[in-house]
DNA sequence: CATGAATGAGCATTCATTCAT
DNA sequence: TATGAATGAATGCTCATTCAT
């Protein structure tokens, strides 16, 4: 019965969650679809939650340990997304096309998450030391394993560093989804992975193939 | 001598720059190597400056304007090397290749520049209307040109949309030097462009005929 | 026992008022016997409290609010006053008079409250947005009613407006008073009164049986 | 040639005042026709003179003497416009009522002079130190010489204090004419003037006869 | 006659955070 | 589990004013 003891897990955690607990998560969640996590002050967060300010200092230790409490959160039900959605695919370009597409579908329905994640939290100067940052390395590194793996295969090629495929593709990514974001425009996952993934594997170059028929 | 003319006009006009404002701009940039520009304090920088708070809000509307000043300088700095850089240079990938040099070069010589730039600004919610934006906006579109004078050539693949390849493009730098700042690294930008170049040119699949090979 | 019940509710809700917030209303008070408002810092407020300025800002708006707070006490109790003092009077012109005794002898009893209200809160733009100035408002009604009664018993004319001759009363009140109060004169609201209402009820004119007196 | 002895006066006075102090004063008139006294700074008076702020200093010992400068200059036209205003009118009501009427006329048709006097200054501490005030004193005297002028010929009542008549004229004025500028109204001194003498003259009082009339 | 440059001192306000109850 | 009360420390910014040129 293992379903049976996750479900059984998950009931209890929940329920062991004190409410006011959540309800400071929940309002801070909201509040951060309005606005920037600096503008947003423990105050507001405890009004807008019912609470008060000191409940907070109960639950977390810091205004930004709330934050990246949230941040856990989605980084978790990511990671798990990914993990799941890896499963049962074959060949490095059709898992890294999913990565791909799992992660730009992430930051299409969840904006608050990606608005905060790659921008909010960069300022924080030991954001680099926090826990959330070592989630997100995680998934970095799987992107990395996944790109060696091609190379071992010889599917990918060998004469770049792996390193710098993976800042390019994660980097892309990021460009692409942090634009879509700041201007409130719709992220089409489909769309967008179809062409990265263009991108990535074949690059901009037209194959010679055509440059011979445009020659002639 | 009209040349002679024109050097003296320009010297006076850098020395009629007030001193108190000269040396407010200067104690910025200095602190900004050491510290976040949020956590640096008007005090500080008119205390390193050797002027007074107000003498701050004499010349810049704000603290934030008189960052934009700062960034601004570095742009235009910057504009006017890569327009240098481009000249004489024949063929969109050669052009390319020079301009994400450049591009990295930048960042590796200008790091407070590249922090402040990448990090720092995304932060303040107007950033997208402030001045600094329309000349970062001004570059980005020289790169765009740039892939739309290849895809008409047809050098460049025309089932990609040009956009999403900047975004790529532009993606790929920030996230590689980001890094690279964010940790100290060194920046090389030779190696750099030479890896990325392939990247984004022919993409991270091996090549059919070493496919072929590897099959064999 | 419900009015000891009340009382005590009363009592309570007094002594509820959180003791930072009275020290604070208190320190203000004291204050402004000694000098201006304009002249008078938050800091000194929270010093002379024995709190923190923070603390002002947790229970009022604004240095502005905590003023209105105060005025709007005064005023409270000044209604009360005078609501208790008109009952049992009969005759316009008793009433009058009494209402004018009243008003003198608030502010001969309460100078710091005279000065804040005839003075101070003028120059601020938006007085006449304020609810200070709606209480004040509905004294000033409480006065034009009298008048309107009166000229509704042929008791006062109604070839002067009502209005006007309000204006006339209160603004020699308030001429009186203040002068008194700028220059640190003592107020006598008998003496006062009775000067003021010969004047207001029989004007300046000496009286045609004197005059003709006189004219002989 | 008295004439052209005062033309030749008026010339060279305007003559002489230096062109920068002409500005600022001109600068502040049209200023304090937008907003308060204190709401105006001397950066603003400077730029809308077309002047630096320094040369405010070079005539004015402060901003405050700036404003009673101006004061003055109103005070003296004032004078100026009653003394002529009271020529040649016999009887002390007559004399009063030609009084009260420029004293309106020139609130109502100098709302600016009218609001800094009545309103701005009387928060200056050392307003009743200033040479202002004594100008206005001067004024206040020629109206309590009428009323004591009046009690010796008879005309006026000796049961009244004459200062108390005084406060109550003056302060029954500014009290109509505060209200009116406060909220804009307009300001009829044909009318108020007649009013107003109603009001001092024969007191709010319907006179016996009528009373008797209503009585019947 | 006028200015450009610079200043000194003040000051309201914000906010995260703590602690006794 | 939650709160009411209070705080400490910081900080951006304003403004009148001065002085050498």
């Amino acid at each position: 019965m293992p379903a049976a003891a996750e479900n059984t897990a998950k009931t209890l955690k929940q329920k062991s969650l004190p409410p006011g607990r959540v309800k400071i998560v929940a309002s801070l969640k909201t509040l951060l679809e309005e606005k920037d996590f600096g503008a947003i002050t423990t105050a507001e967060i405890a009004k807008n939650a019912g609470v008060t300010e000191a409940l907070i200092y109960k639950y977390f230790k810091d205004k930004r340990d709330l934050l990246h409490q949230i941040l856990s959160e989605y980084l978790e039900q990511y990671r798990a997304q990914i993990t799941h959605d890896l499963r049962g695919i074959n060949g490095v370009f059709n898992k890294l096309r999913k990565l791909i597409w799992s992660h730009i579908n992430v930051y299409a329905t969840n904006r608050v998450f990606a608005k905060v994640l790659l921008i909010e939290v960069r300022n924080y100067p030991d954001y680099y030391k926090s826990e959330t940052y070592e989630r997100v390395k995680e998934y970095s590194d799987i992107v990395l394993k996944l790109i060696e793996e091609g190379v071992q295969n010889k599917d990918i090629r060998d004469d770049i560093s792996p390193k710098l495929m993976r800042y390019g593709i994660l980097g892309s990514i990021e460009q692409v989804c942090l634009t879509g974001i700041t201007f409130g425009r719709k992220i089409d996952p489909d769309d967008l992975t179809e062409q990265l993934c263009e991108f990535f594997f074949n690059g901009i170059m037209n194959p010679p193939s055509k440059i011979a028929d445009s020659e002639l």
